[in-house]
DNA sequence: GTCTATAATGCGATAGAC
DNA sequence: GTCTATCGCATTATAGAC
C-alpha cells in the first residue's frame, strides 16, 4: 500500500500531470520520470484515472497538513492568503488544480464530481462561518452567500492569473487586501478558521 | 475567405472545443458536426492549431460587438457584469475561454501567448482607468493596481465557478455587488468604459 | 472543394514470462 | 514487482482522385 515505489510514482505523476494536464499526460511520461516502465506504473495504479484521483488526494492531504501546522491565531484572512501562497510555492499543486478544474468544466473527466462537490462545500462552509460571525449581512454590506462566493471566486481567479503571469510576491497580498475589503472593515479579529482548500 | 462553409465549420468547432477542450477535441468531431469529413475541415484550416486561433478571434469579435451594441451609459460596473452575463448566455464561449486558459497554464499550447498578453493588457487598461478616475487610491482603500487585479481575478473566478456549478441567475449579481465593494462606495457614476474581455 | 485511401504516430490496457 | 510483447483504438496529416 504505502510502498516507497508508490510514493515515487505519485510524485512523478504530480509533476507530469501538472505540466501537461490530464489528457496531455501519458503514463509513459510518468513512468520514465519515476524510473520504470508504463506497465510498472499500472501495477500500482490500475488505470490513469485512479492515478489522478490518488494525486488529488495527496494534494489535499499535504495542503491540509501544512495549514494545520500553522499557529491557530484565528486570523482567518491571513490563513487564506497563506493557503494561496503555499500553492504558489508548490506550483505543481496549483497547476494540477487548475488543469483538473478546467477539465472538470468539460464535465466528463474523472474528477468532475470531485471538483463540483468541493466548490459547493467550500462555499457552504465559508458562508456558514460568515453568517455565524456577522449575521446575514457583513460589515461590507454584502450578504453572507454573496461574500462567500466572491471570496472563493477571487481566490480561484488569482490562482489562475498567477499561473498565467507569475509575479510571485504580488498575489498573496492582493488576496489579503481584497478579501479584507469584501468582508468589511475590522475583520482582522476573526474567529476560528473554517475548513479550507 | 469568408465563405459560408468556413463559418459553419467555425461554429461547429466552437461547440466541440468548448465541450471537450483543445486536446480532447478531434477534427473528426468538428467535421461531423459541420457535416463534412476531416479532410474537408483541413482544407479550410490547415491545422488544428489554426482552427483554435480562428475560434479565439471569433469569440473576441462577437464579444466586442455585443458590448459595443449596448448603450454607452457609462455604468462601467454594469458593463462588466453584463459581459459576464453575456458569456453565460453563450456557454460555448465561456467554456472555450476556460479550457484554453487552463491549457495556456500548461504553457506549451498554441494559445498560451494570446492568453498571457490578454491578461496583462486587461489589467493595464483597468488599472489606468481606475487611476485616471480616482488617483492612486480608490474609495475602498485599495490601490489601483491591486483593485484592477482583484476585479479581474474575481471575474475569472466567478466564470469558472459558474461553469462548474451553474446557478444561472446568481453570478452576474455577485460580480456586480462584489465589484462595487472592491472599488468603493458610490462608483455608479463611473465614466467611460475601458477595453474589456 | 470534397472525397477515399493511407501513412505514421501515440496511447491505454491486457496477457504472460521471469 | 517489473519486465516484454502485443492488441486495439484514436488521432493528425498527406497524397491524389473526382
Amino acid at each position: 500500500m504505502g510502498s516507497a515505489r508508490r510514493e515515487e510514482i505519485l510524485e512523478a505523476a504530480l509533476e507530469v500531470f501538472a505540466a501537461r494536464g490530464f489528457r496531455g499526460a501519458s503514463i509513459d511520461a510518468v513512468a520514465e520520470r519515476a524510473g520504470l516502465t508504463r506497465q510498472g506504473v499500472l501495477h500500482y495504479f490500475p488505470s490513469k484515472k485512479r492515478l489522478l484521483l490518488a494525486i488529488l488526494e495527496l494534494r489535499e492531504r499535504l495542503s491540509r497538513e501544512h495549514l494545520a501546522a500553522r499557529p491557530a491565531d484565528g486570523d482567518w484572512a491571513a490563513d487564506l492568503a497563506e493557503a494561496v501562497a503555499f500553492e504558489q510555492r508548490h506550483p505543481s499543486f496549483a497547476q494540477v488544480h487548475s488543469v483538473v478544474l478546467a477539465e472538470a468544466v468539460v464535465g466528463q473527466e474523472p474528477a468532475a464530481q470531485y471538483v463540483r462537490e468541493r466548490c459547493r462545500s467550500l462555499q457552504d462552509a465559508l458562508c456558514g462561518y460568515l453568517t455565524e460571525r456577522h449575521g446575514e449581512r457583513l460589515p461590507s454590506g454584502l450578504s453572507a452567500p454573496v461574500a462567500a462566493a466572491a471570496v472563493l471566486a477571487l481566490i480561484e481567479g488569482v490562482h489562475q492569473m498567477w499561473l498565467v503571469d507569475p509575479e510571485a510576491e504580488r498575489y498573496p497580498s492582493i488576496v489579503r487586501e481584497a478579501m479584507s475589503v469584501l468582508l468589511g472593515s475590522g475583520d482582522k479579529d476573526a474567529g476560528l478558521s473554517p475548513e479550507r482548500r
